[in-house]
DNA sequence: CGATTCTTTGAAAACAGTCAATCTGTGTGG
DNA sequence: CCACACAGATTGACTGTTTTCAAAGAATCG
């Protein structure tokens, strides 16, 4: 269950770990199991762990000003779920995170993550590049929400997202294109022409 | 010069620099002055450096599929101009960095701000903390302009980023909001009422 | 002052949202 | 195995917002 972390942080910082610094992985990170639409962090909730996904899906929404869902992210496989305003700076999140797939994560607290980064190089620079990363495809998607049609917007997001278009249903990803579900049906019953 | 980035480390950071750190600090950067529509960064170059902006206001704009101008970032004191994506990846910039004031930057590559962190504890903790208020500030960013009307979002902007308001044109305001220049000044004149 | 840039306004067109109805597929319990 | 409920997807008609285009009015700068 570990490999896949494993794998993730030897990618991500181009390094490799030693036996040690597995053990002390192993010992700082949780399981956790989710089933279908159980929550990983609920509305008003501190969210204290952020979670490693092994297996399964997940996704971050919330409910607007007239009590209309909003989903705002997706994750899968290798991702991070976490809401990271609360995560961060210890306040009642806006959002919660719900399984969409019966999940396996590995959980662990930002205090103990950054303790490990104290002690394991490739950790810190995963974090850095990590950081990086995030900061590259959250530009990249404001760009694309204040630049471009609804249809260019999907048409990019199955492009850079495959792996959620199938395991999301439409009304949610509309919802994440800041589009109505009616308004993608249109948009993709134009594109199959 | 220096007094700002040094309070700003401190500040971000929460700590203080020796006068041997503050040296390191001034030998790695370069100032630099440009006047009003001068380019930091032309679209197609690879952005080497990153600027501390002194004094002044920059944006970071590009030209759309149909050759029509987009504003999408804004900097003023004590923001890092830069194109993230270029300067991290060394990739050629899809994007523009013009000054808009008469700007007075401090200027540094990728390579000394790294070795900086290294030698200097408060630097890699300002980067940490940089990269979390940034993502946080991103992610409302997207969350606004998925979720909101032109209104809500103009709204938004005047409350959170006044010290934009008054500096930039409309018409690089409402593109940075995601709307037309038209709507920005429809917009505004309801809110006068 | 004249040129340039920025802002506002109006009218028409395009686009996306809303609401309501229908269709489709899936899973559950009788 | 069928009937049913339920969630999701589609469609049509209508409404409302935003864009587009063109023009004119303000503000700014050399």
């Amino acid at each position: 269950m570990f490999e896949n972390l494993f794998n993730y942080i030897c990618r991500y910082a181009n390094c490799s770990l030693t036996i040690e610094e597995q053990e002390l992985i192993k010992n700082a990170f949780t399981p956790k199991k989710l089933r279908k639409r159980q929550f990983f962090l609920q509305e008003g909730d501190v969210n204290r762990y952020t979670g490693f996904i092994v297996k399964g899906a997940m996704r971050q929404c919330c409910f607007d000003a007239k009590g209309v869902e909003q989903t705002v992210n997706f994750f899968v496989e290798d991702y991070w779920a976490d809401e990271r305003e609360s995560f961060t700076l210890m306040t009642p999140s806006k959002y919660c995170i719900e399984a969409w797939e019966d999940t396996q994560l590995l959980m662990i607290t930002r205090q103990d993550f950054l303790d490990l980064a104290v002690r394991i190089p490739c950790i810190s620079e995963m974090f850095r590049i990590m950081d990086d990363r995030h900061a590259i495809a959250n530009q990249k998607r404001v760009n694309l929400s204040i630049g471009c049609s609804a249809e260019k917007r999907y048409e990019e997001f199955t492009a850079n997202h495959p792996q959620f278009v199938n395991r999301f249903p439409q009304h949610q990803i509309a919802s994440y294109l800041g589009i109505t579900k009616e308004t993608l049906s249109r948009v993709r019953k134009q594109s199959v022409r």
